[in-house]
RNA sequence: GCUCCGGUAGCUCAGCUGGAUAGAGCAACGGAUUUCUAAUCCGUAGGUCACAGGUUCGAGCCCUGUCCGGAGUACCA
């Protein structure tokens, strides 16, 4: 109806001579106010100098609409034209939604076109953290949104195992090995405290227990790196998400690639030496200070690194590019596009999303993070404790640019008040339903069932909210945002309850109204499993 | 100081590129079950959309300024 609407309009527009790039159709908050509304004439009213009620009038005036999609329109002041849908339109939308069962929801936005979703990039010195996790989550499901839209998507994990962190890594490593063996060694300045090293040291006293002060760092490098990134996959692996991409930044260095993005600056006049580091004029580009990109000692800065990678993401030729990342790291991006920019690199389909801190709450007080890890702060733990689905749905219930308040207590009830477990359940009622159905010989025939029979007022009111799931998909694909989805799967399973409160499927004294009624819920409950399968979140069948 | 994010009901937050009487969950209070799962539904109450100006037919949303909270402002990533 939006897709019919819109062209109709925008050749009635053009058929009129006005601009049709203002024209807008939304879905009005009141039921009375129809099914889709245009505002278009107080848009055009000061373009057209008329007041908005008369631009409506003549816009209108002897414009007819397909009656098998459109019933009537109406003319509110102060110029809203309301839209009302037939009850054709209607039941043929359900049954579009039978037909497409699995697929039905995903658009066509992305077709032939390609996507990259680059999202937890830790580099391998610890656990995932509960802080991690929102990024994590946040980037599969935006990832799943996107190839909902169409889009063939590559989900990457970028990460780092040169410089300095990762040989702080390998002394921290070494010392807590030392330890294990009884020699106290102090752990390095900076270095790494966490237990999580001491099972590691543990593990590699077991294989190699000859090692001494004297071996090679590399050796605990190495060694550290591959058990912390077996933790980290079994950590991803837990909560369902699946990388197609682990780009290493070393590689960068071994294909020259870093040295080429230096040569270019530099051929462009924008690099300089200054205290024996190399600087980067990006005060020249719109940004406070100049940055250094290679330092004295020789070492470059994450910054170098990024822009070269981000001139690979270029070259790799993809049509979007997305990056998430922490609001810890919101300084970074900048200076990556500026150098793209100046580089003459395309930037523009490059989208970043920021995501703000997660703080846990446990009895209404914070749990304070330390990196001492005093507290459960891994994602792990967190899994441990509520569950993988629960995990994803309150990692994405907020937009990503609010702070998130995790409430533990509420993540764990398992019971009540529950945001997961009430979609959950409306799935899990849809399958209780259609038991009982075929235990009284009410199979859902949804060849033959007389669906015009759907036209009770809550009736009504769910299949709309069906019909809203494309639109809901699409929303997040144009905003980069998946908090819409879960907002969106919560109000349709409160239509669906209030269904199931006001009137009876199975009832063998009305055997046709049934049927349309247990196709109904066919769709619906297709509906819901679409939607949780994007928020990777299990769809069971009984609770 | 500067940059970015936030400030909406007691609490946690939505509010779809400016639209119709600002919404939901939780908490509080009151109701609904001889009936397909009550892990549900209905009702009541709760608001100076931080504050002050401005833009226009219309502002929670846009502009300017102020206040409060968070993040950043490295030769850490």
């Amino acid at each position: 109806m939006f897709e019919y609407l819109t062209t109709q309009l925008t050749a009635r527009l053009e058929q009129l001579g006005w601009p049709t790039d203002r024209l807008q159709l939304s879905r009005p908050k009141k039921a009375e106010n129809g099914d889709w509304a245009s505002n278009i004439a107080m848009a055009l009213a000061r373009d057209l100098k008329r007041s908005p009620m008369q631009i409506a009038e003549e816009l209108m005036d002897g414009f007819t609409l397909d009656s098998g999609i459109v019933e009537k329109f109406e003319i509110l002041n102060p110029g809203f034209i309301n839209f009302f849908q037939s009850a054709d339109y209607l039941t043929a939308q359900v049954r579009h939604i039978l037909k497409e069962k699995d697929e039905y929801g995903k658009g066509a936005f992305g077709k032939g076109k390609t996507a990259q979703v680059e999202f937890v990039s830790a580099n391998p010195t610890g656990p995932l953290t509960v802080g991690h996790g929102r990024q994590t989550v946040l980037g599969d499901t935006l990832a799943n949104i996107l190839s909902w839209s169409g889009y063939d998507v590559t989900r990457e994990y970028y990460f780092n195992n040169a410089g300095r962190q990762m040989r702080l890594l390998g002394e921290s490593l070494k010392a807590r090995y030392m330890e294990l063996k009884g020699e106290s060694i102090t752990l390095p300045d900076g270095g790494y405290e966490g237990m999580y090293l001491l099972d590691v040291a543990n593990s590699l006293l077991s294989e190699k227990p000859d090692l001494t002060a004297d071996d090679e760092i590399d050796i605990f490098k190495t060694y550290a790196e591959e058990s912390i990134f077996a933790i980290i996959k079994s950590s991803l692996e837990r909560i369902g998400v699946v990388h197609d991409v682990f780009y290493n930044e070393r590689s960068l260095y071994e294909t020259g690639k870093i040295d080429e993005v230096l040569d270019i600056l530099r051929e462009k006049g924008l690099l300089y030496d200054k205290d024996g580091a190399t600087w980067f004029k990006t005060s020249e580009l719109g940004i406070e200070q100049d940055r250094v990109l290679v330092k004295s000692s020789g070492e470059p800065t994450y910054r170098l690194p990024d822009i070269a990678y981000h001139r690979e993401k270029v070259a790799r030729g993809f049509d979007l590019v997305v990056d998430i990342f922490g609001a810890d790291h919101i300084d970074a991006y900048p200076d990556v596009l500026s150098a793209l920019k100046v580089m003459d690199l395309k930037h523009e389909h490059i989208e970043v999303v920021i995501h703000q801190f997660v703080t846990l709450l446990r009895s209404g007080e914070v749990v304070k993070m330390s990196t001492r890890k005093a507290n459960f702060v891994t994602l792990d733990e967190l899994i441990d404790e509520v569950g993988a689905d629960v995990v994803r749905y309150f990692y994405i219930m907020r937009s990503a640019s609010s702070h998130l308040n995790f409430d533990l207590d509420l993540a764990k009830r398992q019971t009540d008040e529950n945001p997961v477990f009430y979609l959950q359940y409306a799935h899990a009622r849809i399958s209780s339903i259609f038991r009982r159905g075929l235990e009284r010989g009410l199979a859902s025939d949804t060849e033959n069932a007389d669906l015009s029979l759907l036209d009770e007022e809550f009736t009504v009111a769910l299949i709309n909210k069906t019909l809203e799931f494309p639109e809901v998909i699409d929303h997040c694909r144009r905003a980069l945002e998946v908090h819409h989805l879960p907002s969106y799967l919560f109000e349709l399973a409160t239509a669906l309850h209030k269904f199931y409160t006001e009137y009876k499927v199975i009832d063998l004294d009305a055997p046709e109204l049934s049927k349309a009624r247990l196709a109904l819920l066919e769709a619906v409950q297709i509906t819901l499993r679409n939607g949780l399968r994007i928020l990777g979140i299990s769809a069971p069948e009984q609770m």
